[in-house]
DNA sequence: TATGAATGAGCCTTCATTCAT
DNA sequence: CATGAATGAAGGCTCATTCAT
């Protein structure tokens, strides 16, 4: 089966495409410790051992770290969205993508980024398309999940799927973001936001409890 | 009643402090705008229609922006804590007070501030300190609400109520800021936020239905 | 008689212009020494003995020092065009006004300058502007003294008076352009060019000496 | 008659030399659009749709288009200076020359690459020295023609031919640039032109008259 | 020849802040 | 309290040129 009609990329794409990877690394981590705007583009370069000039050769400018890093985002949550598409029940399903993706977004780094990512969205049009493309991905997966859950008699009727897991995931999100602001034990709190977004669905077992 | 032992302030003062505020409010306007980092003093000083060595009579810095602009938001929120303390049915108190969080937060501008503060508090101690008394506080008033509820039998036992308050405003908060960078029908979502949230609390009317 | 409606200057003012007079003399100075696209602001403030961001507070732009330069171009000619239009024979007007502009315009540094500016205003739409006012009156002024000369029957008629009066500063100009690449003395350029105007001029010596 | 003592070139480098042309073309036109020093290396390599690295292989430095460009106005000029010794009478001559030269030197794209020239001369002598080659020649020329009119009696005595000759040259050049700021009617204004240049050299018209 | 990644000095401009007036 | 000139480091970005492939 023919896969790739396009030329196998030569030694030199793989190389260049390498590098790309390494700068934006390093402008990651640079927004990371000092925040896109504190982060001028001699200290990227400075960080991935690369002339200012080069830069320029990687990427046309420093916009274009924050398209990377809204890239690099959604393919970090891609196996998430696959993950909510797995056979099963779907409460099991749902506990272990809560424990996964909290483990994720707790990060302190990576909420850092998201609160940068956020910010910057509210400006920049691109961005936002490029934030909201992954944010409504991975709504529309858990959606699907709550509703299976609903099929399979796990959870009781509530609202609208879809905005059920947007706000589920506003819970999550923002939970990370408080965390990464006020440092607590992060499991105890992944433990309550268990709770609270359980009860949410209208729990079966809460329900069976009584 | 003692009310101000401190000298009643002379009519420099209150002048001065006419000034300082509407320094203030330009600043904050220009953070709507533009964004922290991207305002410069000059922006500051030119939307004040002040100089911009005066503008270093008033606030020492372009951080003390910040600040000012943290208290400011604390004030914001001050008459929710109280109306959330206010004697009643929690749950007319809860909806009044949804009502209300959601039709300031999710004002696109307060969306904004409150998004470039978040981050300006993940690295600035002072900020975040201010920023999370202000949540805190919050985070009480309603826990201390939704304890009420369980006491007026209102609400079905949940988690650990100052947990659930936080997750709550977690909620409502990130919904607020999806609406800003992804304009939808703010009264829509906020229907939305309610019927997700009282289901939440393992509402009364859901058990009642049954 | 009130001339001055306007408030005195004051004293900061004066001294404010005097600075920005001293910086854009400064910035004519590297223009001279390496032309305006070599010239850096570092250049220019390193010359006023200013800091760099000072010179922003006198220059807005770096366009700015050409409009300036323009202007002090325009200021030079200013006399010319006064004194072309004062009492007495037209050929003595003339001949005056030949040798003191070709002082001026042959001078390496005027050329030079001048060259400059031409350059740019190929390109720059305000620049040209500028440029070709000063020009224009200049060559209304001639035009004027040609004219006179015919009344005063010391020429005989030849073309468009304006026209010839611009091609006649062409001719200086393009001379004293090719004295600043190719130094030759000055002095038998201008005898040799004034031969050559008067002839053109139907002068009335050439006649008479038939 | 020996006409080539090198070896016959190669078929390669006969594709050298085309290269090497269009590059120069290219990079001309860049100069006319943008000017010289507003011109990078790569916009020229991305007109003459070459690689950056290639152009070096063409041409060592920046500086190199310029000579270039000298090199290609004298050939632009040659033929004028062919045409300026052609049998018969002067003023014949003279007229078919001022009518082409004008319609050359006064095309917008001439003037500019011109005026860019005569401004780099100023400060690098191989440029200067290139360009005044070219202008020596005219001047040469053209005064080798005016002395054929004096001994063919159609013009009357004047300067020195060859200040002479300078000078018209001065003039058409100095007026073309004008146009090139300026646009107005470029056939009107070699009429005036004409004139005013016949009117110099004694013009038989205004002997005629008599 | 031909490519384009790599260099780092340099570009114009803006920054937060100070201070003499 | 008010002004705005003054500072110079830093901002993002472009430059002509080199060189390994």
């Amino acid at each position: 089966m023919i896969e790739n009609l396009a030329p196998a990329p030569s030694k030199r794409e793989i190389a260049s495409e390498k590098r790309r990877n390494h700068i934006l690394e390093s402008a990651i981590a640079c927004f990371i410790d000092k925040g896109f705007h504190q982060t001028g583009m001699r200290d990227i370069a400075a960080r991935a051992e690369v002339s200012i000039g080069n830069l320029y050769n990687h990427f046309p400018g420093k916009h274009d770290f924050l398209i990377g890093l809204a890239n690099l985002e959604g393919e970090m949550i891609a196996p998430f969205i696959e993950n909510l598409a797995v056979e099963g029940p779907a409460n099991e399903t749902f506990n272990a993508f809560l424990q996964d993706y909290w483990a994720i977004v707790s990060d302190k780094d990576v909420a850092i980024l998201t609160a940068e990512i956020t910010v910057e969205a509210m400006r920049m049009p691109d961005i936002a398309k490029l934030f909201l493309e992954v944010r409504r991905s991975l709504a529309h997966a858990l959606s699907a999940l709550l509703e299976k859950g609903l099929t399979q008699g796990i959870w009781r009727p509530s609202g609208d799927p879809l905005h059920t897991a947007n706000f589920i995931l506003d819970t999550i999100e923002c939970a990370a973001d408080r965390q990464a602001i006020d440092t607590t034990d992060s499991q105890t709190q992944l433990a309550h936001l268990e709770k609270f977004l359980i009860a949410n669905l209208g729990a079966e077992n809460t329900v069976h409890e009584r």
